[in-house]
DNA sequence: ATTTAAAATGAACACGTTTTCATTATTCGT
DNA sequence: ACGAATAATGAAAACGTGTTCATTTTAAAT
């Protein structure tokens, strides 16, 4: 019977292995492996014993040595400059839920504060043999990734189809990309800005080096100009609610008649509009309207309800681990690019 | 001169390993490995030699590899029900700075909605080695953690000195950790209600399986005693936005006087604050005083500018992260406690 | 019943590192 | 200048797995 000696009887239970196994199974191995592989040809009763076996000692593949040999860690790496940022955090929370059903786990890398892409956090991010990366500091040089990157295979997110990125004829990097198109939202919302009566426009920018802030610019003065209106104020930002709210006081210090600003994200737009009400005596919508990107969770709250353009997140991490998923396949695959549409979401910050 | 083959020439520039290093220094493996680790003996010259080639050549130690032979994966895991709560993700993003810092990366697991732990994650996370876990889902039994993980060193985080959980005489299992004194700070904050003539008391809860709101509601209650005031109504919450919203309409449908609620966590004292103002018509501080818990980030923003019992989260992290550090250097190194203070922060929804 | 194809199996090797251990080069004290 | 202590060095083994490959067993086809 008690042929095996109990596992619980050691002071420091070894990890089980899979020759822990075999023995007990009296198998080889290899049929443990393979057990665990389900393409694998492995008779079905044979799996089966193995399995339990496996399970009655709590083994499970060793995840190192698989990657070793399959050159695959399952790991994919996230490289936020901040965790905190509800977009952010929302999408890593969406990304890791799609990512742990495919069976990869998301390993958190933070840049410095400054988003300046550090040189040793890039060699030392090689060492886990990543699957793939997205990296959300959207500033980082896509040849520095490359060239400091092992096996996995970046994706880079850009925001206009002439996006001023990746796959340059000179660079022999291919790059799966993902393009989100922000025009139509943008568009939207200076058009019910325009219907509510505003004149005079300003935009709140999010960090300089921050691709999607230049590109969300550049879509908003290029509609500005579409409907005849004048070229905006640009208002200093990074994203940050205290930020956007002294850009705001900085804003009306001068007195100028600003009644219209889009906000780079929502978060700012929380700063303009708290600063407009508690600060400036300025009631929103009816003296000063503001529209935010993103509709993150926060803009539904009643004390915001906050007109905002919205980029469905949904399908952007369904689009994001298709793409990774695709690459780890087929890692020749000929660079792929998915495209994603925005829409102004309406609520109370605009409008009555 | 060129004596060895130009790496970049090769179509897919295989990882260089050890192996390559040493060959192009003329030394042996043995030393590549050595000019890694600081406390090995090398001579200086070699070690700088080493290093200087490893860089040209863009290599970095395998994490595999190495976890292999050292049994350190330099992996800490970290399971969260929900990554968007900003309480979690502002704990997750000091935790990643002050990991990175070690040398540890973040890995993310997300626990189904129900906050039940699931058997096949945890045999998932088991592969990966991780070197210590942080449950953050604090409703998972200790045994079941213990027992379906490797060499990691779980670590539990409890809300009271005389707290519930781990360390029970029967098991064999020693666990550090950390206590939260949340009774100082919930005090003060009971304490200043009272002092603005708060007569009705209610406690809005967070999910109940969650320990760190059993023990406040434990806390409160108790205070509640001790100053002679009557037993507080209890609110059914789950720590997000719209259920306190929706459970302060209800409140207050069956027309009870309360003037005083407590909730849980920053977020539902927001979804209590936009029912009052917004839904109910009532003013917030003058009818009813609101008192959060965490002091997240958003509790400053002034629409909000709540009074809340604050955890000092860098300390938090410093204290876990000082934890994990020493049961990494030595695993038989007996239970350790750390302890945490509480405190309230005075803004504007209790008094002027 | 016999041939043919397919499925199942295990031995040996490979993955990239660190760690003994025995050996050689260096420094130190007098 | 000499023995003793110390630093530096590389060969071989180990960590836990997946994969080839040649062999054996089973099933299918005539």
């Amino acid at each position: 019977m008690s042929e095996h000696p109990n596992i619980q009887e050691a002071k420091r239970p070894e990890r089980a292995t899979a020759d822990t196994v075999a023995k007990l199974a009296g198998v080889s191995r290899v049929a443990v492996s393979r057990a665990f592989n389900p393409h694998a040809s492995l008779k079905k009763e044979k799996r089966d014993l193995i399995l339990k076996i496996a399970k009655e000692l709590g083994y499970t593949p060793d995840m190192a040595g698989r990657a070793l040999v399959t050159r695959r860690s399952h790991l994919v790496g996230v490289i936020v400059p901040d965790v905190c940022s509800p977009w952010e955090s929302q999408e890593i929370d969406a990304l890791t839920t799609a990512l742990q059903g495919e069976g990869f786990a998301t390993l958190l890398f933070k840049t410095r504060t400054d988003q300046s892409m550090d040189e040793r956090l890039l060699t030392y991010m090689k060492g886990f043999n990543l699957d793939s990366i997205i990296a959300f500091a959207e500033n980082v040089s896509p040849d520095t990734l490359t060239h400091s990157l092992g096996r996995a295979v970046p994706i880079y997110v850009s925001y206009s189809e002439d996006g001023s990125l990746p796959n340059q004829p000179g660079s022999t990097s291919v790059f799966d990309r993902l393009i989100v198109d922000q025009k139509t939202g943008i568009d939207q919302a200076v058009a019910l800005m325009q219907a509510y009566g505003c004149k005079d426009f300003a935009y709140l920018g999010g960090t300089t080096t921050s691709l999607a802030n230049t590109e969300r610019e550049r879509a908003f003065k290029s509609i500005m100009k579409e409907r005849g209106l004048p070229e905006p104020l640009v208002l200093q930002g990074d994203y940050t609610y205290e930020t956007a709210l002294a850009s705001t006081l900085d804003l009306f210090k001068v007195g100028e008649g600003v009644d219209g600003i889009f906000s780079a994200n929502d978060v700012g737009a929380f700063g303009v509009i708290d600063a407009l009400r508690f600060q400036l005596g300025l009631r929103v919508p009816e003296d000063v309207k503001v529209v935010g990107f993103d509709d993150i969770a926060q803009s539904g709250w009643l004390s915001y309800n906050l007109t905002t353009v919205k980029i469905d997140l949904e399908d952007r991490v369904r689009a994001l681990v298709r793409l990774i998923l695709r690459r780890l396949k087929d890692p020749n695959a000929p660079a792929m690019t998915e495209t994603l549409q925005t829409r102004l979401i309406v609520r109370g910050t605009v409008g009555s």
